[in-house]
DNA sequence: TATGAATGAGTCTTCATTCAT
DNA sequence: AATGAATGAAGACTCATTCAT
């Protein structure tokens, strides 16, 4: 694929999901990512196949951009309990600024990737579970290695704690202080994964 | 209000809230809705202002759903750590259940109402904050009465907890065996929450 | 079918028939056709799937005004030679008349008939045929009952009838004085069929 | 006119016309044109004006095809009725094989023409007057020299003889068995032409 | 009160044409 | 001369909303 095809296709998901984030999907219109650009409107048809075809790039683009800020963290390497510890935590710190750096991210992720069309395949869900998928890979590496308690279905602890941290990146959409949220959300993940709720 | 009218909004709301589910909120006609309920599509102007409206009162008919069936779940009621435990169980199950009988409930709270013009006021978020709100109650329940640890914001624990709970209903609709899915959750949810993941 | 419906199908099917015969299927936009009919064009979709459905409506309904036309000519009717060469004038003079009246019919028949897709069925085609089976029957008749030649397949001599009248309907719709060609058409289509061109 | 300049609009027209001949003129795109000759689609604009443009010339094109097949066939020639017989048998079996080897003419010329904007100059109306002047220069040929009736207008003539000719060869387009319909067809022509139709 | 025919703003998508390279 | 990326006018079609009955 020549250089400057790559490029116009990048420079066009790149506006397509800022509008997208800004406005959603259903109230984009493709005129408005056009505005955005400063293209012609049929420019997208030449590299995407529709508008559906635009946001399902869009979305895996964001995906992708999740994918890469996490590329460097092993799920075998930690060998102690405090080396998870610490490696969650650093997972953490991560998303989060990643998030607090790319709105966009964010609200193309947990919104418009839920709002485009409800057929397969299901972009969302596919992604939920290949985000479980990987942190499951932490969690077994933990079981295997002993220190990680072996009565959970890793799989099932995945979805949990993805669960935990997606809630935490939507509601940093939502408030006023998000570089503040960092810090407290961080640690009650990490308390609850590590010692639970109970007092002393 | 008369009571034909109460009967009306309801059955205009039941069928909605069915054809929403299956469909999906933007790809819902009026007339979908219509079809459904065996009336006129200009009847509902007599009852909603538009279908945003509509839209937004089946969500909110949702959350009545789930807030009437922890009614009976008193935040201040637990007066031990192993009272909460088993308090967390139950509502665990109630939930489970409920999403198990009703999956539209999951569809329309999870995706539909994400997917309602992202206007203000944001439905879902609101919902969010709220759910946040009444499991925060119990956290502070607990800390107050000395049996949960007072290092944690009882808001963000609240937040981080009902995250768990949500990724589990969103993935009850998608498994093949909802039902078996409950046990598993259930427990994973309670032992990340008061013991942590550590071993022994 | 109400009544009321039948009168608005109708109505579009006129106006859609008029502005076709002026501009040509493809020249004309659904918005030509409403403005011509004084209604809106989302009106259409309520009595027609889209455009091709309206356009192959126009031309079936031509059809039905032609074969109306000769609809009290019988093609078992005639019992001698002379009967049926006056049965063809007559014929010829019906058709002619209607053509001339209506010129749509024949800018309908000849011309936006084969611009519609070139898709199945082929309205066009179907209509030769169905013509050439109904002048065949004429043709056929007289073979039968022994005054006309039998060495000739009956098919082959209705469509080359039909080709020769068609070929004339076509003509009128271009000629300054369409009234003054119909009795040198009527009477060179009936001596090429009964005479033959060799002189005395 | 430099010479490559001509081969280059001719392979152009040659590509053109299968395409136009396979799809129709209205679905055909100046890039399924581009695709067939293996060439830019900017390419055509240096040949010709447009698309109606390049329309016109294949029709004209196909058109000449046609003339060069007859241009041996001089209308004066025939001296006797027999001979102008004979004349109208080879002419029917020049024009029959021509279609037959290329079914893409008859398409081009009974359809795609007819499709082309119905603007002026009217290019197969104007074509079927030059057919029928030819076809008439022979009628009065056979009037003058004695061995054809009077009473008929040679151009009027022309113009019925061509209808058939033309029918048929339409109809070739759509049958299973293409060459076996020349005999049949030729025959019936000539004899409605010479004989009639009455028995014996 | 209930209906559903009518409406037209709004949107996606196509494709002939241009023009910088 | 040849190309094909870019363009945007044009057009078909949908569907939420209105309103006369």
């Amino acid at each position: 694929m020549p250089e400057g095809v790559v490029d116009k296709r990048e420079a066009i998901l790149r506006a397509a999901g800022k509008v997208f984030a800004e406005r959603g999907y259903h109230a984009t219109g493709i005129s408005d990512i056009a505005r955005e650009l400063g293209a012609g409107h049929g420019t997208f048809y030449r590299y995407f196949k529709n508008k559906e075809d635009i946001a399902r790039s869009v979305v895996s683009r964001a995906l992708g951009r999740i994918s890469d800020a996490l590329s460097d963290e092993d799920p075998g390497s930690a060998e102690t309990l405090s080396q998870y510890r610490e490696q969650v935590r650093r997972i953490g710190r991560k998303l989060f600024e990643l998030v607090v750096a790319e709105p966009e991210l964010g609200r193309i992720l947990f919104y418009d990737a839920i709002a485009i069309d409800r057929a397969e395949p299901d972009l969302a869900g596919q992604a939920m579970e290949a985000a479980a998928a990987y942190t499951a890979a932490f969690i077994r590496n933990g079981q295997d290695r002993g220190f990680l308690r072996r009565d959970l279905d890793a799989h099932v602890v995945g979805l949990a704690v993805n669960g935990m941290i997606v809630t935490g990146a939507v509601r940093l959409l939502h408030v006023q202080d998000p570089a503040g949220m960092g810090q407290p959300w961080i640690h009650t993940v990490e308390t609850l994964m590590f010692d639970g709720l109970g007092s002393s």
